[in-house]
RNA sequence: GAACCAUUAGCUCAGUGGAUAGAGUGCUAGACUUCGAAUCUAGGCGCCGGGGGUUCGAAUCCCUCAUGGUUCACCA
């Protein structure tokens, strides 16, 4: 039985004028369970029965009486307030979950459609830091539910390993590039490399014409010059490297590497497309499309050399994703800073005939700062995430050999939870909300954090092989009438709409702070009410109900891409 | 100058137009010979940035102002 929609049900047969589905939009949550499970506000029907909303509310709640499947229904002030019985909903939820395994979070929505979700895109030849940790954990964490939620999924990692900085470095390379700096490129890829690029920089201070000359070699580049090129996949290739340790430590796995490079032969089709269909204008030697007219500043396609910039590029991507992969959705996490990028990129598309522009989303977020300022790379103001992880690790190590001691695995564990540590506290707010960088709040493991959650998932663990009988759905669902297991069930039941809502709103802190309520509640719980107990039918239900937190805390910690330890 | 985003407890943040605006943290006091104390319990007088408006009802929607951030042509 579904409760809300037999509430629903009520209400269409007390009034015909009522639909079923503008029932169920009228049904709320009352803030607080001593209130009820299910509440419809009667404000709306005080116009048409001409009655203050309290009396109406009354009236309906004498008339509604006694409800199959409901302990009781009464009326507080102006709202009908329906109470389910605890036993008959325990036995839903939890026959549910039992059935459903990990599943139980997850619908079909996403059957027989496919999913791209562009993530993490970092520069090569430039730190990976900790700037780049929000693009890299909220995307994996999407590409998490997508999955979970059926759909094909196609993980993208859009390298930055174009434009006018590779003209920089490979002109750099040519100048200072003696046997030395070629030997500590080798050995430490990425500071070296960075070295040149910020000498570059500032030697065009007193040369200008070094700009010009990184111009002319990114043009090699492009041009598909054969020292360009060679130089260039050397670059890549030692920066991949560094990277992937990174993504080894996060668990993350691409389907597709293609960044902004695999696009630079599709480029010159992109423009002829755009000159057909007569949306470029000449400017100053460079190529434009106007967007003015609709709230928008005017987008540079090709510059004045010949060279393309990054929205043609991310068109020309754009286009053969659509053709390659006939996405439903195309996802793009991305800073908000790019959003104009994005807004003019989406309207391109649409001047171009292309419906599918609506598809494409770009899901944004704010900017981290350290606490002396803005990251700058150039300046040295530069947090590493791999030393965040490591640190992380540390901390993980020395608490664990505070508390658990004689714990086998100690280091696989230190870094399911210390790197767990991390994802969670990225997680835990609102995308868009900008944030400074604190090693405090990232190393702290109390409270509202990825480690309570663990501790409370390793709990339930231990819970279940100390107890170490056979668990099924057959129990006796009165056992977990009281309040305390009531409040857990309530809060398992919420586990669809968390995951559903983090789906629709590209959100995953909807889980986040699903997870760690979840937690709580069942915290609460095991203080209350022991679960190994010598009454084996009270023992069977608390471990059925101790089971199905298990699987769903675990389920959930998985789409935000984090591990749950069984011990820790 | 224009556009977009943000503003809620000391701090960090939740809060689908509905009931008394909530967590964590910090601080204070308690709970381990008993299922894991990375845990739990108790303690909150907040001009929800200011001012208007819409509504039976606004932290939530609209307008306006303030503050902070971001972006606005040859970087990505």
């Amino acid at each position: 039985m579904d409760f809300k929609q037999k509430v629903a049900e009520i209400f269409t047969s007390l009034d015909d004028e009522i639909t079923i589905d503008e029932a169920i939009q009228m049904i709320e949550v009352p803030p607080s369970s001593d209130m009820g499970d299910y509440a419809v506000p009667c404000f709306k029907f005080s116009k048409k029965y001409r009655k203050a909303p309290a009396i109406i509310a009354k009236e309906l709640s004498e008339k509604i009486g006694q409800v199959d499947g409901f302990e009781k229904v009464e009326n507080a002030g102006p709202y009908v307030n329906f109470f389910v019985d605890k036993k008959h909903f325990a036995e839903k939820i939890l026959k549910q979950a039992y059935a459903e395994k990990d599943k139980f979070g997850s619908t079909n929505v996403g059957e027989g459609k496919t999913v791209i979700v562009e993530f993490s895109s970092p520069n090569i030849a430039k730190p990976f830091h900790i700037g780049h940790i929000r693009s890299t954990l909220i995307g994996n964490s999407i590409h998490k539910i997508y999955t979970y939620m059926g759909y094909n999924t196609v993980a993208i990692n859009h390298l930055g390993d174009y434009g006018t900085q590779f003209g920089m470095l490979i002109s750099a390379y040519k100048k200072w590039g003696t046997p030395e700096i070629v030997e500590a490129i080798e050995k430490d890829p990425i500071p070296e490399l960075l070295k040149l690029y910020i000498r570059y920089n500032q030697e065009i201070e007193t040369h200008p014409e070094y700009q010009d000359e990184a111009r002319y070699w990114f043009k090699e580049l492009e041009n598909g010059n054969e020292e360009a090129h060679k130089l260039w996949t050397w670059f890549r290739e030692v920066s991949l490297k560094e990277f992937n340790r990174v993504y080894d430590m996060f668990g993350i796995k691409y389907d597709s590497l293609a960044g902004e490079s695999f696009y630079s032969d599709k480029m010159a089709d992109v423009i002829s497309e755009l000159e057909d269909k007569q949306l470029l204008k000449d400017s100053e030697g460079a190529k434009i499309v106007e967007l003015s007219e609709y709230g928008l500043t005017d987008a540079l396609i090709q510059k004045s050399d010949g060279s393309t910039l990054y929205v043609t590029r991310d068109i020309a991507a754009a286009m053969y994703r659509k053709k390659t992969y006939d996405f439903y959705k195309n996802i793009y996490v991305v800073g908000a800073p790019q959003k104009l990028h994005f807004d003019q990129w989406r309207k391109i598309i649409e001047l171009m005939g292309y419906e599918w522009a609506e598809d494409c989303v770009h899901v944004m977020f704010g900017t981290v700062s350290l606490e002396d300022g803005a990251l700058a790379t150039r300046k040295g103001r530069v947090v590493f995430l791999e030393d965040v992880l490591k640190k992380a690790i540390e901390k993980t190590t020395e608490i664990i050999s505070d508390r658990n001691p004689n714990l086998d695995n100690r280091e696989e564990v230190a870094k399911q939870v210390g790197i767990g540590a991390v994802i969670f506290q990225e997680l835990f707010n609102n995308r868009i909300k900008d944030y400074m960088f604190s090693w405090d709040k990232t190393l702290s493991f109390e409270g509202e954090t990825g480690p309570y959650v663990q501790y409370s998932y390793a709990r339930t663990c231990s819970l279940l092989k100390k107890a170490d009988i056979e668990i099924d759905d057959d129990v006796d669902f009165s056992v977990l009438t009281d309040k305390e297991a009531f409040n857990v069930i309530k809060k398992l039941e919420g586990f669809k709409a968390a995951v559903l809502g983090s789906h629709d709103k590209y959100e995953p802190f909807f889980i986040t702070r699903y997870v760690v309520a979840l937690a709580q509640e069942f915290n609460r719980f095991y203080h209350e009410c022991p679960i190994i107990v010598e009454d084996a039918k009270v023992k069977k239900a608390r471990l059925l109900l101790t089971q199905t937190v298990n699987t769903v805390i675990k389920t959930a910690l998985n789409l935000l891409g984090m591990e749950a330890p069984e011990k820790m």
